[in-house]
DNA sequence: GTCTATACTGTGATAGAC
DNA sequence: GTCTATCACAGTATAGAC
């Protein structure tokens, strides 16, 4: 099979194909989920054949898997950033900001996830349990250490992480809603959101 | 055909077949999507079969569509009740109270809602631009008055109602994920994050 | 009026021949 | 690598039983 990489490692052309029948594929599952999505449309969108396609994956789950497995290492990286070493307020702030502009920069990856996770994460549970949920007690105990110590307000921190995940991804994962609602006013609807995010978590956070 | 109703109205059979149907389709749609469900499975759900559906409803997409045209009525609702009669804080933060209500006592419809805008609102995009952006700039020129008559403090009215509408429909939508992380603490999701909204916004809100 | 049986048609995933 | 066959299943239509 062609990925079992020979000792010189995949080649040109295979390493090509698999970037463009992912890519392809990032844009129809993140459209219609995974059971509305097929492969005829992963193909017309390559450009790269049915067969062709099962040539280099297994099938269609195969193919999801390895989208979800590249998604989620890049997706717990900004939280996993957020470290005692500054100002908590700015700490979270830059962490808002940063979720903020993957959802500007990945929006499909982020609709990727919002698919999966909303049809019941099926395919990605075991993440959710495992480097998810650690990440987030990490990360919530940090927050709970800055409370303690009066350094910002008395919140929950797992809701306040909750909270910092809905509204960023929002501008992703309804972008339509968002631009329809904002119409002519949706050019910098980044640049807005990024200001009333700032604005809320300074102020719900500073003491 | 059956729905015609007679000048007598439906029969209790056609009233009960079809909440039945409808009942089935909202858990399935809410599941898998549009392009995602099939007959087989709202058949397999309600215990009615497939051409036993089809005498009830033109096809799927009608029922689908039935389903879309009833969420809208009651999704509006919460917001329809914001109203410039009382403290401009006390009824943005009974806004949010009630939709996060909804999340908890409706999250089917909320991610039937969801699926839809986040699969491009092909069957609900002249929803978004006609009722829903009509009353979301009323709401927004309602807010902007508190603003400036120095009622609230200065922020986007637009990505408050955004973050009002991503908050809440959060705990819905992304229920799998919230349990998971919070694991054995998420039986008392809805009231901390009630909690934790109350306090964000108010925070957020009083000049 | 209500429901079932059945069949038709298109499409999707996959396998194997070339 | 491509082309074609296969097999399952989805959506729909119709005939007729109750």
């Amino acid at each position: 099979m062609a990925r079992a990489a020979s000792t010189k490692g995949p080649t040109r052309i295979q390493r090509e194909k698999t970037e463009a029948i992912l890519e392809a594929a990032l844009e129809v599952f993140a459209t219609y989920g995974f059971r509305g999505s097929t492969l005829d449309q992963i193909a017309a969108q390559s450009g790269i054949s049915k067969p062709n396609i099962l040539y280099y994956f297994d099938g269609k789950e195969t193919i999801h898997a390895e989208l979800l497995a590249r998604l989620l290492e890049t997706w717990l990286e900004p939280l996993e950033h957020m470290s005692d070493k500054g100002d908590p307020v700015e700490e979270i702030c830059a962490y808002v900001a940063r979720k903020l502009a993957m959802s500007r920069d990945y929006p499909r990856q982020s609709r990727l996830f919002a698919n999966e996770v909303l049809q019941g994460a099926p395919r990605i549970l075991d993440e959710l349990a495992g480097p998810l949920k650690a990440l987030t007690d990490e990360k919530a105990a940090l927050i709970q250490g800055w409370i303690d110590a009066g350094l910002i307000k008395a919140i929950d921190p797992y809701h306040l992480i909750f909270s910092i995940w809905s509204t960023t991804q929002h501008y992703a994962d309804f972008d339509v809603q968002v631009r329809t609602v904002l119409a002519d006013k949706a050019d910098d609807r980044f640049k807005k959101a990024a200001a009333f995010l700032d604005t809320m978590y300074r102020a719900t956070l500073t003491p």
